[in-house]
DNA sequence: TCTTCATTTCGCTGTATGGCGAAATACAGA
DNA sequence: TCTGTATTTCGCCATACAGCGAAATGAAGA
């Protein structure tokens, strides 16, 4: 029960959402996803800090950088089916699709140029 | 995406969880719901009022009492896979069996007596 | 080692929310 | 119409939480 009221209470904000939809296409950085939403970095961090916890992403470490991702096939089932449930919802929610949008435009820069962008504000 | 997040909100508190598993078995008036998790009436009002904007129950008025139920098939896809997404990942949770034991007890007696003994406290 | 820099943690503020009791509302029966 | 009663609304309080900036952490490179 606790854990999946962690998990409920994880899917209860907007930006979480959205940060879940965003990594369906692949793991993002720290520093994309503060993009992606013009929020502080220290704000991005805390919201997929609740994300980990309840089991939503999983995080890998590369030298300085932490990319964030969808769990794999080895995830709980109320886990892939909470992931799978928001994605049928929203897939084509306007929101979305402009991030997506928006998302395709930082993927194409380099991550590091972005990081030093967003330290420089 | 407002009416998801009012959705994934709605499911972000353990009371109105189980208040939705609760009403698996069958509609149930306020005073039922009360009895079962003890808390003050108004409180269990606002719970549902929650519930019933998102979609996630309806209600059905007879007399001075009114009914919550789940919603039938007309609902919306992504309310009947929330629920059962709930179902199936709490169905056999400590607590969510408690309150099935609870709630048949509550079941075998007169909802118009409990209502009584609601008001007196 | 020292600096740089991506990320996290901490402390704070404003807002949102769960809880209650009292008052208001709506309906049934006398 | 008047009374009794099931439910909701309102006002309040305490807690939880999203957001920020500043400071701390930890890894890479000089």
């Amino acid at each position: 029960m606790r854990e999946f009221m962690n998990i409920t209470k994880a899917l209860a904000d907007e930006n979480r959402i959205r940060t879940l939809l965003a990594l369906r296409k692949g793991e993002l950085c720290v520093c994309q996803i503060t993009e992606l939403f013009g929020l502080a970095p220290s704000t991005i961090s805390k919201h997929l800090s609740i994300l980990f916890h309840s089991g939503l992403v999983e995080s890998r470490k590369d030298g300085r950088w932490i990319y964030y991702k969808l769990p794999g096939k080895e995830a709980p089932v109320v886990v892939r089916e909470a992931i799978d449930w928001v994605e049928k919802a929203l897939a084509s929610s306007p929101r979305v699709l402009e991030d997506n949008k928006h998302l395709k435009q930082i993927l194409k820069q380099d991550p590091a140029e972005l990081c030093q962008r967003q330290c420089r504000k």
